[in-house]
DNA sequence: TCTGGGGTCCTAGGACCC
DNA sequence: TCTGGGGTCCTAGGACCC
């Protein structure tokens, strides 16, 4: 029987800026969501505080200065950067490697004592935070699910030095009797009230439930997860990435917008940023949907929000004539005398790139994808926005927030880290 | 004043077809 | 009063993940 590991990087983000800046070690540090929103990581020091996942930074500000925690708006450049550097490392170690996340990974791994796999998981760590300064933690078992979960025990019980097995001849039944079942991967806040009022509160309750009444209530995803917690593997591996079925780009913006014009340029600029990843994965867009709203948690102010679909005329990933559609669905969608705090954009129906269905009625146009090319180039090489569309705007008055972030010490060469000799 | 963003899968119900 | 049955496709909404 094989086994699953799971590699999950320690707090990502916080580690990331630490490697950076050592003397962020040892000091509580959070990072930001887009827009200096909500709290999304946190060094353990920072956890000890009691500062949660999560939480609106204005809202714990008070708490975070009092305890002169660092602060950094994400760094999406950077967290990137090192991912992939991550993710190399274990590629070299390991032939069967599945990317789950920015910060995880999956491996595939012939039968093993758990003697074995303690050394291998080890082996690993140091091989990692020596070539990347990242640390991570590792988890092992005959699922995904029960990997998983050892990878929680790691982190949780740091006397095991970061490594934990979840195997059969360990017992796993009495380890599931500690663990809730709203800490197994799947099971959300939802799902776990549900279980909790037909009295299944433990991962173990879980894996012995009746298995008719979690297809009822948790629908075939349920029941595959209490396979899993039985040691019957029900997701495999997949290393080789699926083709996405959407792209989508969005921000909140840095103050509320009240005018078509400047929702016209936040629009055209995510439009941009999504035409470009779909360019870099070879694909075009048949559907486009654009969608705006108001803050929702203002209750004070008047509330709206929209969106509109359509279909292209013809599947395609040209920056301009996906910004034509989209001003067609902003002018449906706006209303004035509302204070927007979001637009969005999304591109669905995609198909390979070289796949060509042309329209019956539509005027043939010349190819002009050397054009896109050499913008994407042009970008790639000199940084983002070099060349823009004219309509994205200049001055960009409703930028997302971004106050605190660290340099780009590893994509940017005007950002590298600069080392002195005294 | 200030509350993220991107993505997937599943199901139920309606529309439609023969 | 009494109004078929089986199948597919699409969509919206729910739930989950990081």
């Amino acid at each position: 029987m094989p086994i699953f590991a799971l590699l999950d990087c320690n707090n990502f983000y916080v580690s990331c800026e630490r490697v950076f800046n050592p003397a962020l070690e040892g000091q509580p540090v959070v990072v930001l969501s887009n827009n200096d929103g909500c709290i999304i990581a946190r060094s353990n020091e920072a956890k000890a505080l009691g500062i949660t996942m999560g939480e609106p930074y204005f809202k714990c500000k008070p708490l975070l200065d009092r305890h002169r925690v660092r602060v950094f708006s994400s760094n999406y450049a950077l967290y990137g950067d090192m991912s992939q550097r991550v993710m190399e490392v274990l590629g070299r170690l390991e032939p069967e490697v599945e990317v789950y996340s920015i910060d995880e990974a999956f491996i595939r791994l012939p039968a093993a004592k758990e003697e074995g796999l303690r050394i291998l998981g080890m082996d690993i760590r140091t091989s990692v935070r020596r070539q990347t300064g990242i640390p991570v933690s590792i988890g092992f078992g005959p699922t995904k699910t029960l990997a998983k979960l050892a990878n929680r025990l790691a982190k949780k019980h740091p006397e095991h030095g970061g490594v934990f097995a979840l195997l059969p001849e360990s017992g796993i039944g009495s380890i599931l009797k500690g663990v809730g079942a709203g800490e197994v991967w799947g099971i959300g806040s939802r799902s776990t009230r549900k279980l909790a009022d037909h009295g299944i509160r433990t991962a173990y309750d879980l894996s012995r439930a009746n298995e008719t009444w979690i297809k009822k209530h948790l629908s075939i995803t349920g029941v595959r997860t209490m396979h899993e917690l039985q040691g019957v593997s029900c997701f495999p591996l997949e290393e080789t990435p699926q083709p996405k079925h959407s792209i989508a780009c969005s921000r909140s913006f840095g103050a509320p917008v009240t005018k078509l014009g400047e929702m016209h340029e936040a629009a055209v600029s995510y439009l941009t940023r999504a035409a470009e990843k779909l360019r870099q994965q070879q694909l075009k867009a048949g559907c486009l949907t654009l969608y705006l709203a108001t803050n929702r948690f203002r209750t004070d102010q008047p509330q709206y929000a929209n969106s509109r679909t359509m279909t292209l005329p013809c599947p395609t990933a040209d920056t301009a004539l996906l910004i034509e559609q989209a001003s067609r669905c902003l002018k449906e969608l706006f209303r004035p005398g509302y204070a927007y705090q979001k637009v969005g954009v999304v591109l669905t129906d995609l198909m390979s790139g070289h796949m060509h269905q042309p329209n019956l009625f539509s005027i043939p146009r010349r190819n002009r994808d050397p054009l896109l090319q050499a913008l994407d180039r042009i970008n790639q090489r000199w940084g983002k926005d070099t060349l823009q569309y004219a309509s994205a705007g200049l001055s960009k008055p409703w930028h997302h927030k971004q106050a605190m972030k660290s340099p780009s010490y590893t994509t940017s060469w005007r950002e590298l880290p600069v080392v002195l000799a005294s």
